[in-house]
RNA sequence: GCCGGCGUAGCUCAAUGGUAGAGCAACCGCCUUGUAAGCGGUAGGUUAUGGGUUCGAUUCCCAUCGUCGGCUCCA
């Protein structure tokens, strides 16, 4: 949080909003009439949200962008005024938003960030040029301070008012900012790069996998490449939990209704669920998560309090409505695969248990190259269920897990689900983006709702801790992260195709089939690239597939039993023979690398 | 769900109120090739779907579906 401080204290931090100011006043001089809401300054720029007599279009944009660039030519000062509400309420009269912000902080509410403040807040304006703003500042001393070269408006979406779904639909203009020129073209050019790597994009040009207006939005359907490559993350990820005391379940993909209303689901979550299917006046819903299903299990015998811990883990499909418009490639869907588990176990084996969680995830998520991690930990929220005991020694042993694992991680205060508290990892990728992955969540609803328990060594029944955790979070979300990651080009062991064979003639395709048969006993995916082109169409090709090797076969190679390895990084290795290949390869594979 | 945009061949894109065109990919043929595109040919589209306006719609309008940028949501 400290950064937060140190940025909103920052003279790029006035950049950016001085540059909505700007902004505003332009839009302003365009649409007369139009209404202007709050314009803060967030990372890597600003926004202003407007109501406008019409909706904004690209040509709009340009034309606030130039008239931008004259008002900071102009190098009008920002001078600040301190004001009373009476006179705020008065310079805003035609201003609603503006108003309604005023009452806001007149009796403490909302500041202009959405922040919540206790008391009133001395209020004050900003002028600059013809634009009056109320603001609490700070600004750059005057508009010539905005660097003309660095900044951009982005582009126009809708908001609501107060981000409140009830109110009114504004526009809202995007922008950057930034001191120099090449800040800016630096910002621009990460922009582009993570248009590259879009895994919707790459998920298209590698045949991963794709989605089709006739299967049904956000259902995902697996090609053979995004397909091999899910099965080698789920089988390195049963090896780890068959290596780590977990027992494998399967469970169906609907149950009754009676199940639902047991474990509240009807209750809490009905608005996610499918709706229901009827058949012999039953009805049935597909899942919208596993755990029902598990707690049966467990429920399925007596637990003695020497079985503990279990941990049942599954791969487990499940079906949630989400709003039409929240879908976004495989990071948002409605069907999804979640490499679920649930822990149970007795209270004096829960700090271990935590510990075990979160050092199992983390090891988990660096096996596939992520190596920053950062955590929340969200604890009990106004509203909630279970004893505030549990709730404070489930807190305290996530965060000394955190501690001990030396995991950056900031509190969330009351950011728990009423059910419980939990940890939320996320992961930084190769373009510094964080995605949310990992969760460990406590649950004190659903053992007292399925009526679980164990039979302590009292011969007494207690109840058992429960946890759930998903460390991938779900495959497709993870495999949308993996892309990119590494924008596509998969380490040896998950490439889908792992080496390419190139005869440059067609007298030299049987060699390359004999390599091709001893790589694949050696257990390598490889092909052999048969086509009668040319060498060079085909190394494009299986550059543009991104195989990270290709071995190419000509004369010399075939007199010599040799191979020539080109790495997709565009390395070329002196020849070598078969073996030496594969031994190249093994060790690159059981590195992952 | 909401605001706005988009939907033309497998992919990337072009064009028009008078029933659509290119490149790549695919297929066929020639070439037999040395580290990111050899040459020629063939085939491929009810312009997302359903209505409406019009003499005529792929183009204009409406709805639906999908999708993109956001918002809200993601117990």
């Amino acid at each position: 949080m400290g950064q937060k401080e140190e940025y909103a204290n920052s003279e790029l931090y006035r950049i950016r909003h001085s540059t909505a100011h700007v902004m505003a006043e332009a839009v302003l001089e365009r649409f007369p009439d139009a209404k202007i809401a709050i314009g803060p300054a967030i990372d890597d720029g600003f926004y202003y949200d407007f109501d406008l007599p019409r909706p904004l279009v690209p040509e709009d944009l340009e034309a606030i962008e130039k008239r931008m660039r004259g008002l900071i030519q102009s190098k009008e000062s920002f001078v600040r005024e301190e004001i009373t509400s009476e006179a705020a309420k008065a310079l805003f009269a035609d201003q609603p938003y503006k108003l309604e912000l005023i009452e806001g902080l007149e009796h403490g509410g909302v500041d202009e960030d959405g922040n919540p403040t206790d008391e009133a807040v001395p209020m004050s304006v900003y002028r600059s040029g013809k634009f009056v703003d109320l603001c609490r500042g700070p600004h750059v001393e005057n508009t010539g301070k905005i660097n003309p070269q660095a900044f951009k408006l982005l582009n126009v979406a809708g908001a609501y008012w107060r981000g409140d779904e009830k109110r009114p639909m504004l526009q809202r203009i995007y922008g950057t900012a930034w001191e120099s020129k090449d800040q800016l073209e630096a910002y621009l050019w990460k922009l582009e790069e993570a248009k590259k790597r879009d895994h919707r994009k790459l998920g298209k040009e590698l045949d991963l996998f794709s989605t089709n207006e006739e299967v049904g939005a956000g259902l995902v359907l697996w090609h053979p490449n995004g397909a091999m490559i899910r099965h080698l993350i789920e089988r390195f990820w049963d090896d780890q939990h068959m290596a780590n005391g977990y027992d494998f379940v399967y469970t169906p993909h609907i149950g009754k209704a009676s199940l639902w209303e047991t474990s509240g689901h009807l209750g809490f979550y009905k608005e996610n669920m499918y709706a229901p299917i009827s058949i012999e006046e039953q009805d049935y819903y597909l899942k919208p998560m596993n755990c029902p299903f598990h707690l049966h299990i467990y429920k399925s015998q007596l637990r003695s309090y020497r079985d503990l811990p279990l941990r049942y883990a599954e791969k487990g499909t499940v079906y949630r409505y989400e709003r039409s418009g929240v879908m976004h490639g495989l990071m948002r869907v409605r069907g999804f695969t979640q490499d679920d588990a649930h822990h149970f176990c007795r209270p004096d084996q829960m700090p271990d248990e935590i510990d075990f969680t979160l050092e199992f995830s983390i090891n988990m998520l660096r096996a596939f190259g992520f190596k920053d991690f950062h955590a929340y930990l969200s604890t009990r929220p106004e509203k909630s269920v279970g004893d505030p005991q549990m709730w404070k020694d489930a807190e305290a042993a996530l965060e000394s897990s955190l501690k001990r694992l030396g995991v950056a991680y900031d509190v969330d205060a009351g950011g728990g689900a009423f059910y419980g508290p939990k940890i939320d990892l996320k992961v930084r990728d190769a373009l510094d983006r964080e995605w949310q992955l990992s969760t460990i969540q406590f649950d004190f609803n659903e053992p007292d709702r399925f009526d679980i328990s164990y039979i302590g060594e009292d011969g007494q029944e207690h109840r058992p801790y429960m946890v759930h955790r998903a460390l991938l979070g779900s495959m497709e979300r993870f495999f949308g992260v993996l892309i990119e990651h590494y924008g596509g080009a998969f380490p040896v062991w998950l490439a889908p195709k792992q080496a390419v064979i190139i005869p440059i003639a067609d007298r030299h395709v049987e060699f390359a089939r004999e390599v091709a048969k001893r790589s694949r006993q050696a257990g390598l995916r490889v092909s052999v690239d048969e086509r009668a082109d040319r060498m060079n169409s085909k190394i494009r090709d299986a550059q543009k597939e991104k195989v990270p090797y290709m071995l190419v076969i000509g004369d010399r190679e075939m007199e010599a039993g040799q191979v020539a390895l080109r790495r997709r990084s565009g390395e070329s290795l002196p020849p070598m023979s078969v073996d030496e290949f594969l031994a190249l390869a093994k060790n690159e594979v059981e590195k992952r690398i």
